[in-house]
DNA sequence: AAAATAGTGTCTATAAGACAATATTCT
DNA sequence: AGAATATTGTCTTATAGACACTATTTT
């Protein structure tokens, strides 16, 4: 056992809790209009059968961040155009036989079928966050608790940074941009103002010089932009629940 | 050895790789009108004798985030204002002997004589980060890198959460408060502009009804203030150099 | 009185909210 | 033509930057 009173500037190196880390990874896009969620369903106990988030145990020789990269392309084969680190996670029982710490990502990938062939592509899937997010069992281990953060952290992006752009893959029209902001935020905004902002920041779009095909029920056809270099929207535009962090008590 | 095709959906509970886990704390204060972080010298080796974060390993029967509290109070006595995670560090070589993951906390002590008696407050002392952040090696381990990315994110969360007030234990003035962002963000601010933000913002700072003394150089006295319940500042307060991160490259 | 610091008021510039109006495509 | 979507323009409102001015203390 090692000593109760370990201070990493007293530590042996053989006197030391052993641990298992995993990364797990929330990987966000949009599906049918739906902020949704690369799932996968697990192959073995404890969980089998249910869902999960894709992951997996640090290689020895590899680092965190490395094992989350190879992760999500084991699990989608497409391009992923932006991976961070969320937040790790370290509760002594989040899992039911060991002390496991995860080391959560999140990731965005673009539209439009997503993921396809990879080594564990069968049991992938893109679901819908809402219900997963309705009901705290609906995915194994705490990953609920993850995606939750998982979300939390991306509305909150798309106010300050450009990250929206990376739901896309080569092109895009302002008015999807706007959607992707719609569906994430979960509101509506005015197109015109909206507009104004994205293209009055300097390096978020550039201008491909291109058009697209209006839709079935007609209408002008809508420039086509790329992202561009600037990685952050300043000053930037506020979701309708941004103030609502702010409670005045009466007395603190 | 374990499989080096583990995955969290195929693994047995006895074919893992083992890690350390530690948590390593960037305690930040002002001290003499400079950010300063709580530092302690080791003991043992690797970088005996050497500056580091304080910190430790989590112990077995605990979180990650209990630990970090655990290890906070035994290095300072004095009650600390705000502790949140910040990242997780997992390079394979991070540490010499052993693979170690760390996880990483930013918190905020109060102003004046912060760090008093505690198991280690011998081998504790408060230094200005700037000379630390010059020099790579001015601390042990990585720990410079987890002392820039702290400091990085103080000087962003100031311009959008009121975490400023967390500096000061019982009430402070607005130039008090000022001051911190001007320390920390090293620049100066319009004392006008910046009294109408904060007071402007609801829940930001609570008046205590009471004055201070002026300095010995005179001036009229100041209200007190006390840190208020609301967590956000929006819009926020933008530093110089807020923008200097969106650069617009001709073609991306 | 003079210096120092706190606090108020005001003018200007910037940017967002609201929304009307025009442009270009489809059926 | 009429519907649908994209795009432009304009008026109003909110807020930050700059800075002059007043208030209250000390020596």
């Amino acid at each position: 056992m090692p000593s109760t009173t370990a201070d990493v500037t007293t530590y042996n190196s053989a006197d030391f809790p052993a641990f298992a880390v995993t990364v797990d990874i929330a990987v966000l896009t949009i599906d049918d209009d739906q902020l949704s969620v690369v799932v996968v369903e697990r192959g073995a106990e404890p969980f089998l059968g249910e869902l999960a988030l894709p992951g997996g145990f640090v290689r020895p020789e590899e680092s965190v961040d490395t094992a989350a990269r190879r992760e999500l392309e084991e699990e989608t084969s497409v391009g992923v155009a932006h991976l961070e680190q969320l937040s790790t996670y370290g509760e002594p029982n989040r899992d039911p036989r060991m002390r496991i710490v995860s080391v959560a990502y999140l990731a965005f990938i673009p539209y439009l079928r997503a993921v396809r062939a990879g080594t564990d592509a069968a049991r992938a899937a893109i679901v819908p966050v809402a219900p997963l997010l309705a009901d705290e069992r609906s995915l194994a281990f705490d990953h609920v608790a993850i995606l939750r953060d998982a979300v939390e952290r991306a509305r909150a992006k798309l106010e300050y940074t450009t990250l929206a752009a990376a739901f896309f893959s080569p092109a895009f029209t302002v008015a999807q941009l706007r959607r992707i902001y719609e569906i994430v935020w979960d509101q509506p905004l005015e197109p015109a103002n909206f507009r104004r902002k994205v293209l009055g920041t300097p390096g978020f779009l550039v201008d491909t010089g291109e058009d697209n095909k209006p839709g079935p029920e007609g209408g002008k056809p809508a420039r086509l932009y790329r992202a561009g270099s600037a990685p952050y929207l300043v000053p930037p535009i506020y979701r309708a629940s941004s103030l609502s962090g702010n409670r005045v008590t009466p007395s603190a």
